[in-house]
DNA sequence: GGGATTTCTGAGCTTTCTCTCAGCTCCTCA
DNA sequence: TGAGGAGCTGAGAGAAAGCTCAGAAATCCC
């Protein structure tokens, strides 16, 4: 698992978004918020975070629909179901469904973190995330291969761990530096024209199958790999 | 997973053991207790189970110590630790050992049998039979012999080694270094080069029945084995 | 004992990758 | 409008990864 944690947080009510989304980053937690079911669905499926916190009470798409789809799509993140209900049935159910575990409305802040923690551990256990997806481009992590809508994509080692890093904090801006970091190692064996260079190898190659747009320059601040349609939801 | 997925019960209590074996054979499984830590493990080890539900107070040996001596042996059937005790501490620490789920007693049936189901299904993903199949390459681990569409293949000890840990990883990257752990021992008794003629060895046997393409090159990171058609796209 | 098989190493060779340099464009801001 | 910084890119040296061959040692099996 990464340094910090990538956890999302679906929730409707801004207030409870709020409030876990600053106790979580207090724990030292990367924290990115949802707050109705497509967005959420939309955001997971790109598989790159370490636990999921879902609300079953959703607009648009219940928790349940959420959960259901993600594990359809193959998407294995652990998740944790948040309901106001209190029913085995439910539990149950979401435990069919694929769920990792089930927290009861009111929960105190302190159970919510030793649950999350367990769920990070268990993920770190398996390995994290198998494969990463940015709409038709499919980061196979374990493979270690990349396909768009399902024509392989033959990169080099340097620039698939490129890639992966932007992929695994997609939508989230990425400095050059903490990519040095992150694929070059700590004791900077590189300069930053490094990036730049496999930055620009990699746009190449993803331009040549109609993925260019992936990975975007921020100016000023680094990189940022997104689908090209979800940055609005996405937060921190 | 067979039609009728194995699990194994161990319970020092006679009247949790009848009434688990009772209600999980309802529920259409194959159930075989055991009531002490050495005769679970003996059991255990066969590896012959989908899952095992492992009271942590057993007499003998602990259910930790089991689950530990388990996981060194290489067995690698999915575990529910039950226990009594509701701590956090013992969560980390079972988890840590390689458990895969935790259940406090006491549980309602309803909840045991969705987490039994979960990890069967979790089970079910990795696959555990005898008998690997990599398109029309079969892999028989029980006669150690290899065939291709009904024709075998003879190899000898260290190549049959060499397909088993990369047909037993299928669809993931498998290391050198990885490879000479699993194939050489610990005590790194030969060097990457070996690892590079044998899968040449192993290639130009596979070519020669027309399985070539089962064991690829994945520069930079290690030897992938895979079916041949690009399976990136869909897990699931 | 001796032929066949298996294991493993070392060297040569090709292919591919890595990363720096230098020049270039583009954006920002005064 | 132009100076300065940020970012991009082509070229190329050097290194690394991987494959293969030949052959030495060990082992197996009549």
């Amino acid at each position: 698992m990464r340094v910090r944690p990538r956890v999302l947080v679906v929730d409707d009510e801004p207030g409870v978004r709020r409030a876990l989304q600053r106790g979580l980053t207090a724990e030292g937690m990367d924290v990115v918020v949802a707050a109705d079911g497509p967005s959420a669905l939309q955001v997971a499926r790109t598989g790159s975070f370490d636990a999921i916190l879902l609300d079953i009470m959703l607009p648009g798409l219940s928790g349940y629909r959420v959960l259901q789809a993600l594990r359809a799509e193959g998407v294995r993140t652990p998740v944790l179901l948040v309901s106001a209900k209190d029913g085995e049935i439910d539990q149950a159910d979401g435990l069919d469904l694929g769920a990792d575990g089930y927290l009861v409305k009111p929960f105190s802040f302190v159970v919510l973190v030793a649950q999350v923690r367990a769920l990070l551990r268990r993920g770190a256990v398996e390995g994290t995330g198998q494969r990463l997806r940015l709409g038709d481009l499919v980061v196979d992590r374990a493979a270690r291969q990349v396909s768009m809508a399902g024509e392989p994509v033959s990169l080099s080692p340097r620039e698939f761990a490129v890639l992966d890093v932007l992929a695994s904090r997609a939508g989230s801006v990425v400095t050059k530096d903490e990519l040095l970091r992150a694929v070059w190692g700590d004791e900077q064996a590189a300069t930053r024209n490094a990036v730049e260079v496999y930055v620009g190898y990699l746009r190449r190659k993803l331009d040549a199958v109609g993925a260019g747009s992936i990975v975007r320059t921020v100016r000023g601040h680094g990189y940022l790999a997104s689908t090209g349609e979800i940055d609005a939801v996405m937060g921190s």
